[in-house]
DNA sequence: TTAAATTTTTAGACAAGGCTAAAAATTATT
DNA sequence: AATAATTTTTAGCCTTGTCTAAAAATTTAA
């Protein structure tokens, strides 16, 4: 069964919004990030259903069927190898990638994709420290990887920070986050991405973006 | 004014079909290369008329405006430089290439078309001998001809095919026809022009008119 | 526990890019 | 020059993926 640029996108879409949360998704968070209207979602989604693809029923939400998980596993997989690609090969910088990767993520060619991997060295992260799924849709264990890509209310245990400039490393004493703490998101604002965090089992405080890609935990 | 998928391959298509002659391309002649009914075809030629990218007489055939020239030089460019980074970059055979550049010929990035070219170092042809297309649209003036036009006795070095169906590749592969290989016409069949033809040195073999008028020669 | 606000779905429309069948124009053959 | 064959266009229909406006369901607030 042939698949659709639009397809694959909703696809990708709704394993981007379920990485960050076990509810099912909703309709107005496809719409926002697909950039359609919440109608158009619903019509997309009864026949996604059909597919197989996602399991779906009204007004309640939606989540991926195993088969559509590793759809958008495979498309995952495919944008963040053209991330590395296009940053290691190509000599564009980090924030330049992210649109042409979603065009070049819909290449259709199974053994290209087998020997970009093996072009680029079986990379395990892409250029934003993203894991590169495997053929089978596995993700690699990242033993650390940035508080900013820990899902909510999943307990994690700081052990690094990605960049160690003095005032950064004085405002985490600050903050009373030093390494083996005990970390847990509680909230993401949508607004400036900045998180509520409990540390130690404390009372939660805010933290910006910045300062949570800084931080590197462990499961 | 955005370009659509269908639209660039009606332009390339009709690009191609413009190479091998000066009159009007047939709407048949279109449709058979886009594997689309003759009907289809008239209403696409009508709208791109309307865009200004075909100048399009009802009955009378089309062709390319400078504009619509341009877009399908543009689109040859890429078609040819994907096509020379999957064999020189991803170890691709040169009969494995098209399908797959049919597909990243419609990647839409100057930037990277140009970082592309640098890094497989400016090739003016792709690896079925056909010239690259500079940013500007000016092909490289090449000094091949057909292997059906080398006289008897005058040695010559095979430089590109006038096809690239698998099919032919794979043919030419098996008669170790390859580019770069040392060709010398022994004897030319007046019977179905079939023609000797030793290669590298070797003892001559047999090979069609419709092969020897599809390798391409340079003195 | 109603009423209000919000979210989601339905209904109907539209553009792009295909198709088939029939009509019209062009070209080839007597 | 008339007829036959071929090519091209027109007319009408279909699917995909989108939209707006209105209706229905769900959630929040009074
Ligand atoms: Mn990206
Ligand atoms: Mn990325
Ligand atoms: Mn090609
Ligand atoms: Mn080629």
């Amino acid at each position: 069964m042939a698949i659709s640029f639009a397809e694959e996108n909703y696809l990708k879409i709704i394993y981007r919004l379920s990485e960050s949360t076990n509810d099912d998704i909703s309709t107005n968070a496809i719409a926002e990030l697909t950039q359609n209207k919440a109608a158009s979602v619903t019509d997309m989604l009864r026949k996604m259903s059909e597919k197989g693809w996602v399991n779906y029923q009204k007004y309640q939400g939606v989540r991926l069927s195993a088969i559509g998980e590793k759809i958008a596993l495979d498309i995952v997989r495919k944008h963040r190898l053209w991330e590395v690609f296009l940053v290691t090969k190509m000599g564009f910088n980090w924030d330049e990638v992210h649109e042409i990767a979603e065009q070049l993520e819909h290449i259709e060619s199974e053994v290209l994709i087998d020997k970009l991997d093996a072009f680029l060295d079986f990379p395990r992260t892409d250029p934003h420290g993203d894991p590169i799924p495997n053929k089978e849709g596995i993700l690699p264990q990242l033993e650390y990887f940035p508080l900013a890509n820990l899902p909510l209310a999943s307990p994690a245990t700081l052990v690094g920070v990605a960049q160690d400039s003095a005032v950064f490393l004085q405002l985490l004493t600050k903050l009373n986050l030093k390494l083996g703490a005990k970390l847990e998101i509680t909230e993401i604002n949508e607004f400036d991405l900045s998180v509520g965090l409990r540390i130690d089992e404390a009372q939660p405080v805010f933290i910006s973006h910045a300062v949570a890609k800084n931080v590197l935990v462990k499961r």
